[in-house]
RNA sequence: UGGGUCGUAGCUUAAUGGUAAAGCACCGGAUUGUGGCUCCGGUCAAUGCAGGUUCAAGUCCUGUCGAUCCUCCCA
């Protein structure tokens, strides 16, 4: 039996990967630009770390974890974000020491365990940045700028951004009790699923899909209306650089971060075209999170962004990715001799940095052209006894099928 | 946690319950040292796996594994 690779995990195939490092590439300068850089984090982590950092009550951390004992004892869990490592590196490393705000980015792997389907691995990708350090709202903005950027230099603006503001430790416990008030005379009549969140976040249920809870949910307090003095303020403010900048967003009372960490700004971009998982990058504040994991009490605000979803949606887009590079030259060989004539030309090109080939599969000249068109190489040259002995080589144009003779040794300066 | 769809050659797809086909790809030849186009030839499957119904199963039934999509949750 052939081994598969794992549930819900994708190669990248060699017809693909020059698009991830595409976007990779794309990814590190805009963050540049922005001021951001880069810092990698460990692929697993203490698994305290989740359990404190995105909460013990999320679906992440109560099934969704790949957490396994080490050798050692230790609980360890694979992460299943990027936020709460870079926290943790943030407070481990003594940052908050240096000047602020502490502006991070990453590129890594994230592992959940879920039913695999459409935009949804378990083991998928995300760019993520972080900004720690400040409450400004002009952080937030940054960030938001900076994803509404990149998204467009992917070539993707069929995207939406959706905003809202989750409140602050302040004035969430006043919705949410006002909310489960409203709720109580008509928790018979919900479904299963929202009377399991009536507890614990009740604020999903205004997300319901169900018709009848839909129904239900009608005229029932939102955040944005219970928000404090200072959240408004802020989220005033937010939509105001958005403005500024041009950025056109939807307030959405009904995006709910499934983290527990964030506060105050939560956004995502959105799209229907990549099937059920519409969101392409999702973040928002968190003004509590690196306390929360034993830090100092510095607020932070971020987003992560799934590279696989991104891939959908420029694919859908028909974006050039530009390809791989494909040989300059290819040399074929008839004979023993010429056969090591080859391989001490092909040496000697390759360390002149130039792409040149030469087949490893011994086939026949014939067999050796059709390599030479299928790899599609720019130039071919035939190396046999004539050429062995004069130094003279004909370069072969595979395009138009022209002819130029030129010595062995100018060989490097035609390509 | 539930639910839908689908598993035939390396790939894409055929086959009213009746001998498992074709195209692509790959290898060779036509054209002894020159690719693409054309023509000719060749290699490659016990139809995911295990049972069952039947004279006969790729086809019908049950189970199982895998893939995929939705619910859910999020990137």
């Amino acid at each position: 039996m052939a081994i598969k690779a794992p549930k819900g995990t994708k190669d990248v195939l060699m017809g693909d990967s020059y698009k991830w490092q595409y976007i990779e590439k794309k990814w590190a300068e805009i963050c540049a630009e922005y001021g951001f850089k880069e810092i990698r984090t460990p692929v697993f982590e203490a698994t305290e770390l989740f359990n404190r950092g995105i909460g013990d009550t999320t679906d992440v951390v109560q099934k969704e974890m790949y957490t396994f004992n080490d050798m050692g004892g230790r609980s360890i869990t694979l992460k299943p974000e990027g936020t709460s490592p870079a926290v943790r590196s943030f407070i481990e490393s003594n940052q908050y020491a240096m000047t602020q705000p502490t502006k991070v980015y990453y590129n890594t792997p994230c592992f959940r365990y879920e039913k695999p389907q459409a935009g949804r691995l378990r083991e998928f990708h995300q760019f993520g940045i972080e900004n720690f350090g400040t409450h400004s709202m002009l952080a937030d903005a940054e960030i938001i700028a900076l994803g509404y950027d990149f998204l467009r230099r992917m070539g993707i603006d069929d995207i939406e951004l959706h905003i809202s503001s989750v409140g602050c430790r302040n004035c969430r416990p006043v919705h949410r009790t006002a909310l489960q008030d409203f709720l109580r005379p008509k928790f018979d009549c919900l479904c299963d699923t929202c009377k399991s969140r009536f507890d614990k976040n009740p604020m999903r249920i205004l997300d319901c899909k169900s018709p009848q809870d839909k129904e239900l949910v009608k005229g029932a307090p939102m955040m944005l209306d219970y928000l404090c003095d200072d959240c408004r303020k802020d989220f005033e403010e937010l939509k105001s650089h958005l403005d500024a900048m041009g950025i056109s967003y939807v307030v959405d009372p009904t995006i709910v971060r499934g983290l527990d960490y964030y506060t105050k700004t939560a956004f995502e971009f959105i799209t229907n075209k990549i099937g059920a998982q519409g969101t392409v990058c999702g973040g928002g504040r968190y003004d509590h999170l690196i306390e929360e994991v034993g830090g100092p009490d510095i607020p932070g605000v971020g987003f992560g962004l799934g590279k696989e979803r991104l891939l959908m949606m420029m694919e859908l887009a028909g974006h050039d990715f530009g390809g791989d590079l494909k040989p300059q030259i290819f040399i074929a060989w008839i004979g023993n001799e010429a056969r090591e004539y080859s391989v001490r030309l092909l040496h000697e090109l390759r360390q002149k940095g130039i792409r040149a080939e030469m087949d490893t599969r011994e086939r026949n000249l014939k067999g050796q052209m059709k390599y030479a068109d299928k790899i599609g190489a720019e130039y071919t040259v035939v190396i046999g006894d004539d050429e062995v002995a004069s130094g003279e080589l004909t370069l072969k144009k595979m395009s138009d099928s022209s002819q130029t003779k030129v010595r062995k040794e100018g060989l490097a300066d035609v390509i």
